[in-house]
DNA sequence: CTAAACGCGGACCTAACCAGTCGGATATTC
DNA sequence: GAATATCCGACTGGTTAGGTCCGCGTTTAG
């Protein structure tokens, strides 16, 4: 169906509301949550997952929580999806050293990783800000034919 | 994790390969699955529904079989992955009338939405012979930006 | 005309995975 | 030391993708 998980939106969500909030130092996990109506404890893993990856600062104890660990315009979306889902392939044959494991000319794989390649690049042109700000202005169109030509 | 599924992966290795052999009228389900190692009975549901969206012309009884019904350069990647996997949204929040059941406000949902048309533009600029042929070109960087920009 | 080869299509099963919950441990402030 | 946090593994329930089975309609070869 090719949709990103719930966790992702959650995760993107969350870290656009922290984007917003850039006077607080800090929200709780239930704060974010009980902000969008998400379950708590469900968000408090997905911020853990960025904190380990670096994208979130995380404070124990009273008046803790989380907070932004670089600035909103240097995060990418594709690095929050990154972080939540893992790895994300288009093709369902898991890439790696081992191509497609009983078909022996899944040539299809290969023009497909180009489109998966473009849509990250897609994903990695977007910033938090970018979310942030209502009015979009992302992806500059000087690099957009790079991002989606297929020839090299 | 944004990956499309097996039917669809199948369905366009099924395309390809008709695509690659335009001089034979037909083949049956049987003869396309044991060229990949797909099961059989899997590939005819899929080839069923291509069939039904109009992408394929079968034909029942013996030496019958599938036959691309259009031109293979007029037959886009896209076309196939909506026939199999129905229209797909990176939004995990159905789309439709009611927006975002319980969040409020969900400002995430509309620059994903920009996303998910730049996907779909870049799967409709590929066709099924782009497939076919090794050497990938497609996606005439003429018409690039108009993909990728977020802006309208 | 009959049987083989084929497409058609519903019902069904199963295994994986996502979403969400529970429980406990650790850290920090007051 | 009590309240408020993050941290983290384990567990469950529901959905869906992947795949199978079986019976039916159609066409063609012999």
């Amino acid at each position: 169906m090719l949709k990103l998980t719930k966790k992702a939106d959650y995760g993107l969500m969350a870290l656009k509301f922290l984007a917003e909030h850039p006077e607080t130092p800090a929200f709780s996990a239930k704060d974010l949550a009980d902000a969008y109506g998400i379950p708590a404890q469900l968000l408090a893993k997905i911020l853990q997952r960025l904190t380990k990856t670096g994208l979130l600062r995380s404070h124990a104890g009273m008046n803790g929580g989380y907070a932004l660990a670089r600035e909103a315009r240097t995060i990418s979306a594709y690095e929050v999806i990154h972080s939540i889902d893992g790895p994300f392939f288009i093709t369902s044959c898991t890439k790696g050293a081992k191509s497609c494991e009983l078909t022996p000319n899944c040539t299809i794989k290969e023009p497909l990783a180009r489109v998966n390649e473009t849509i990250a690049g897609v994903l990695k042109s977007i910033s938090i800000q970018d979310l942030a700000e209502h009015e979009p202005a992302a992806a500059k169109p000087a690099e957009a034919h790079k991002l989606v030509a297929l020839t090299p």
